[in-house]
DNA sequence: CTATTATTAGAGTATATACTCTAGGGAGTC
DNA sequence: GACTCCCTAGAGTATATACTCTAATAATAG
């Protein structure tokens, strides 16, 4: 593998458990085994590195929010979206974790950023509208699919810093995957009212799956003691 | 004023305009006009400083979360508490923006801030209960209530830093106070479904006063465009 | 007034970190 | 061998920033 795509891999890496803000250009060469000399030969500077993986996760979301037109949308459409786009969440964690800063530093990134949530909610839009369609939610004012789709992109993009917050363990990156896949759960939960009566049932199965364990040290001590206590 | 408060009021003022990151306490203290060794005297360590902020936030809040025992809660109720909330958050607001890194840095505010967000929760679901005891809302499960409190806590907090998201401007704070409060418009829609039908009505007028206008350059580039149009 | 304590100034330091610069190795081509 | 091009090493630098140290000054108490 050429040495430019080690060092995006495993900044990505380094950036996801240690967030991009404890994480410096030396210690990305030293993780490699080259040297920062190095490094600077295939990066200008530390935000064209954070910039092109910003790309990558771009690039994923789009696509894994692309809609088919050609049919209506069902409830395995849904799942997927939710599922796919917390699977994004979680590869490039680092990126909705330290958002303001690395927003606040680099103009490019900040209008790309903009323009990719203004992609997502329309997307995120028209996915209720496939659904809708499909007869899976009950028809709604287009100003209510509005601010849904922003609830929902709230939701979704604030999932994993409430899990951090609610987290009792030291600063080190131990939230798991599934974690953050409970996420879904509250999603889900956003959805509940609109739903036509025939798939309610259904639905609220599928929630369950997704129904958030007890966080932190698995004990009454948890944030979330007394809010989702486990079946 | 003694020098120990004006620290803290100016470090608070520095922090909400640029951000923690972004303020030194050599900036502070030249702010101030005092000498870094000043600052030093009257504070261990910027953490200490930006301990001493989050115990006040803390307290506001939870000042403001109080639920009165003696009565069912109505209309009026909920809205000081959104009011006020919001108030809060806004004078607070560099907490939010910048938590991630500040609570992986002090331990003792990653725990502090832990319970703050529990207490927070179970105040918001009294709220809930209070109001549905109130006529407001119809009666729904226990576990519903936990999941949608936490829905409403990740809106509040997280609606500052969509908005910056939002924004297309640069990077110095142009977010302005009635900005924020349209997070507002956002928990009434997450909280309509719920709404007994003859309250309906009454919260659909009073969120349209808090209906977000277009954000950003005011044209047709906004995030927002095509979401919340203006009235 | 004197002794003590609280406060302040301001130069200075230790450290971190993004980034640079020079020298050179290795592989292909003539 | 010599030339070129891509890549790499690694010491080094410029800057930022949290924090310290000493000495002086104000405030207070006896």
């Amino acid at each position: 593998m050429k040495t430019r795509d080690k060092i995006l891999l495993t900044s990505l890496d380094l950036f996801n458990e240690r967030g991009e803000r404890n994480t410096t250009t030396n210690h990305i060469a030293a993780h490699l085994g080259i040297s920062p000399g190095n490094l600077y030969y295939h990066f200008r500077n530390k935000s064209d590195i954070i910039y092109e993986i910003f790309q990558e996760y771009e690039k994923l979301v789009d696509y894994y929010l692309e809609i088919p037109q050609d049919r209506p949308l069902g409830l395995d459409d849904m799942m997927f979206y939710l599922e796919s786009v917390f699977d994004g969440l979680w590869s490039y964690r680092f990126l909705h974790r330290d958002l303001e800063f690395l927003l606040g530093n680099d103009a490019r990134l900040r209008e790309d950023y903009r323009q990719f949530t203004g992609r997502c909610l329309a997307s995120i839009k028209q996915i209720f509208s496939g659904l809708t369609d499909g007869g899976l939610f009950e028809a709604q004012a287009d100003e209510l699919k509005d601010a849904m789709s922003l609830n929902v992109w709230l939701v979704i993009t604030n999932w994993m810093a409430f899990l951090k917050t609610a987290h009792a363990g030291d600063s080190t990156d131990s939230i798991t995957k599934d974690q953050l896949k409970q996420g879904i759960f509250q999603v889900l939960t956003l959805e509940m009212p609109y739903l036509r009566d025939a798939y309610r049932e259904e639905v609220m199965s599928i929630r369950e799956r997704y129904r958030p364990e007890l966080i932190g040290t698995g004990d009454e001590d948890s944030v979330l003691s007394g809010f989702s206590r486990m079946r």
